[in-house]
DNA sequence: GCCCTGCGGGAAAGGGCTTTCACTGCGGTA
DNA sequence: TACCGCAGTGAAAGCCCTTTCCCGCAGGGC
């Protein structure tokens, strides 16, 4: 690879002069000596080593970015949003998946660290998992103690500034929803228990049914991956356990899909049968068929914020936005079928207490 | 942030031996040592600087991606393959999204040759613009001049290594298969037309008709942008122009999910009316409903073989893989509805000629 | 005619790390 | 006993760039 001296050389000056023209800078070159660095440039194919650049340069520019899996929808929206902000400001973007792996989410805030960021962004849901939490509040303190700026997306984990998606209050609203179509035998599509978000989305969910002065019974939950598949299964199995169920509330959009797989295979038509609700509103929730209700994030949003937190200006006080959820009603949801109305073509004498 | 020489200080030891000690080098280092730099490391919360590092060693070792998209389920697929390999051998991958820009697309070949990768990988169409290619081309050139391999996804341009999907036999197993189900009035959803992509999918297309005596004329295609509401907006303009319209090839799955909401939108029901063939089977083509026939590609597929190439044993001639595209059958194709068949509601004499 | 100013350019000092090379003891061989 | 070799350590030379500092020089004001 062709270096800032080779070029130099071949144009006769010194690094400087070439560093000058090549990067713009101030000081004034005269077109003489510019038109040969070019020149120079053009015909070694001179790229600068980034890496030189950014250790010679104190200036600390990219961002870093840990997110579960960046082609789930739901980071892939939250992503198109810091790309806004930071394509509009030239920053770079180091954008890492931890596939929901807390020790690899340590090693990507250390990786980041070492790559310089001038901040980082954590999105996607928090671990309950204290030891874990202890260690990455730890590894954000020191980055911060030497001028990185964190912020995070829908965790808890961090004192320092957060957007926080409304999940609890999202919950609420997809519970009330059912409840007023006179849904009583719910079930729960959640994702893993030790995710923050599927607790968090469970407790709004909880206080709906609590105010009908009703409980939402362990029973009535299964826990899986935060994906179409785990949606499927779990929905196969809350199913199985319990065939009367009028209303699944499903804790992503992915798992809705998943969810709505299986009633399509089991032949029970969705809304007239079992009504189908979600969460998230990602971009293909409007296409599946039929069109999905959900609860609406403002995922592009909420990553324009995070960014702007993140590179604007620094305030003694931690910032906490918390973006309002939305119930978005489409066709998946519908009244409780009665009693009457031929619940199932299947057996339904076993199983109706459970 | 702590350097290198503060945990040596601490430590009460060199440099040299204090980044032996974190790098675990094969200079042996005694116990008591080893300890004390460790501690140092732990106290002052120590990262290394990777541009540091990265300048020091020569070893290059992070492969570059440039891809359209990575939130577009097309390029996630291929990306995961990417991983795969990459992971399994230690690689870091910096992805970069081009947005389909050319521009954008030839800055980060330099990008990423600054950021002093081992490998490139392009992923993606490539363009009819003679220009361009030459630039890309050029660039490419200089890259592997000095040691960076290259290998390209589904692009003709490049001279070199190469896995390449096979779209026009894609194309043409859609149209065999719905000339088959005796479909006469085709249309097509295409995706831009100075994508080889676009243009590949479509001389398969055509040949497959060409083989049944017919043609299929540029009015039966419509170019639109390679996503959802490109599908869906390019299926409302063929279906204006041409009402009889039996069939459509989408040219994406994207595509062809816009066209089912188009046409749930005019309540044309698929298969009955019109059939739909989409294109790449992406993840979701199985969740929409009903079920989307496709042409698979090996997505993920396409991703590990690339990667492979190009981390692989340099060989003498440029290797070409190319993948079979395979028909999928699910649930938006059926035989073409008899003219008897009430073919709409709406007006019918006019433009049947068209 | 002299000094000051300011422009254009180069020398050189980092930036933080790796790695070669040289040095010091020590155990072991002749 | 003299010497060789090697384990263990440190000094210092890069890696490639940016940027400060300084120098020479031309022009303008007095």
């Amino acid at each position: 690879m062709a270096t800032l001296s080779d070029v130099a050389r071949r144009a006769g000056v010194s690094p400087a002069t070439a560093s000058r023209v090549i990067n713009g800078s101030s000081k004034p070159v005269t077109d003489e000596l510019r038109e040969r660095v070019l020149a120079a440039v053009a015909e070694l194919q001179y790229v600068p080593n980034a890496h030189a650049q950014l250790l010679a340069r104190s200036h600390r520019s990219a961002v870093g970015v840990i997110v579960h899996d960046v082609s789930d929808p739901y980071f892939a929206e939250i992503t198109r949003g810091l790309q806004r902000v930071a394509t509009d400001q030239g920053r770079l973007l180091m954008i890492c998946n931890s596939y929901r792996d807390p020790d690899r989410e340590l090693e990507y805030v250390e990786l980041l660290r070492g790559h310089q960021v001038a901040a980082l962004i954590l999105a996607g849901s928090g671990y309950h998992d204290e030891a874990f939490t202890r260690q990455l509040n730890e590894k954000l303190a020191a980055y911060e103690a030497t001028g990185g700026r964190v912020a995070v997306i829908g965790r808890h984990e961090h004192s320092g500034d957060a957007v926080m998606p409304d999940n609890r209050t999202g919950g609420y609203l997809a519970g009330r929803e059912l409840c007023e179509l006179g849904h009583l035998a719910i079930g729960v599509v959640a994702g893993p228990r030790i995710l923050t978000t599927t607790t968090d989305r469970l407790a709004g969910l909880r206080q709906a049914l609590g105010e009908q002065g009703r409980d939402l019974p362990e029973r009535r939950i299964r826990y899986a991956e935060f994906d179409r598949d785990g949606g499927a299964e779990a929905t196969a199995r809350l199913l199985d356990a319990d065939p009367e169920l009028t209303a699944i509330v499903a804790l992503n959009d992915s798992m809705a899909i998943g969810a709505l797989a299986t009633l399509r295979a089991r032949s029970l038509p969705v809304p007239q049968r079992v009504s189908v609700i979600g969460f998230d509103d990602m971009p293909i929730a409007r296409d599946v068929t039929p069109p999905l209700t959900t609860v609406r994030l403002p995922l592009v949003d909420m990553g324009v914020r995070a960014m702007s937190l993140v590179l604007g200006a620094e305030t003694l006080s931690p910032r906490v936005e918390v973006l309002p959820a939305e119930l978005v009603r489409r066709d998946t949801t519908g009244p409780a079928a009665r009693p009457t109305s031929r619940p199932a073509p299947r057996a339904r004498r076993a199983d109706t207490a459970s």
